[in-house]
DNA sequence: CCTGGTTATTGACATGCTTCGATATGCGTG
DNA sequence: CACGCATATCGAAGCATGTCAATAACCAGG
């Protein structure tokens, strides 16, 4: 198990010294940072799996009705679902009705899998040949 | 592009008496939130990118190097990444060498994308047979 | 146009996250 | 064992986030 880590190659002199650096750009890491920021929390994610489930079909109030928090909590991650472009509504009379964008949400999950399966695979690879 | 919304069942009446719930558990959704929140910081994702592809090889030093925070930070982001069980580490000498969980990383990497998958398959499908 | 019901916004509060200086701990060397 | 270097922890500060009561904006019906 040790082997895991420590190579033939000494490893307890000669420290900080080696080329070490990210393949991962800052601006990516943002941005799948980003990505990864609006999808992490529990009501959001509740509120996309009810669009999902109910496309074109769901108002205010249903979510509202569907999740443990108040209406002004409801609205305010509706915007910053909005913001984020994964979803859109439109008014019908005196309701509002949400719905995904489901364009936005496929771009979103190729980019996030993409770069996950990015990192699973630099562990695949055997360690700096 | 309305009819993607409306169908030709009335909207405009009868609101939030509907059967609205979420196929995703309030246990799930924290779990894959939390999943998401432990990855959804730019510095966590380099240093995990370092990690992938330095296995093993890597000391704090090295990732203070590579990245645009001090010392403490990173320790600070270490702990973290330790605490969800995604890396670990070995004291040699002086330096501590860190390296990725692969099995930890490969569970969470099924998780996130398994339940991501299920949330574009529900979009794929169309809506409320 | 007044009323009741739905949604958005505002403002305040609490909580949590990120960062870093200061400091403690641990290790190797002389 | 004293010193220097690497790392961890503590404490404080700043900032972001989540929540909700109060209120505004909007719409339908009488």
């Amino acid at each position: 198990m040790a082997a895991l880590v420590v190579s033939d190659r000494a490893l307890g002199s000669r420290c900080c010294d080696r080329d070490v650096h990210a393949e991962l750009s800052p601006a990516a890491a943002q941005q799948l940072s980003d990505d990864l920021q609006i999808l992490a929390h529990p009501v959001r994610l509740q509120i996309l799996d009810v669009l999902a489930r109910h496309a074109g079909q769901v108002c205010v109030c249903d979510l509202e009705a569907a999740l443990p928090i108040k209406q002004p909590t409801v609205s305010h991650h509706l915007r910053l679902l909005r913001d984020a472009g994964l979803v859109d509504s439109e008014r019908h009379g005196q309701w509002v009705y949400y719905f995904i964008r489901r364009d936005a949400l496929a771009a979103l999950h190729a980019r996030v899998v993409g770069q996950l399966d990015l990192l699973s695979l630099a562990l695949a690879v055997e360690p700096l040949a």
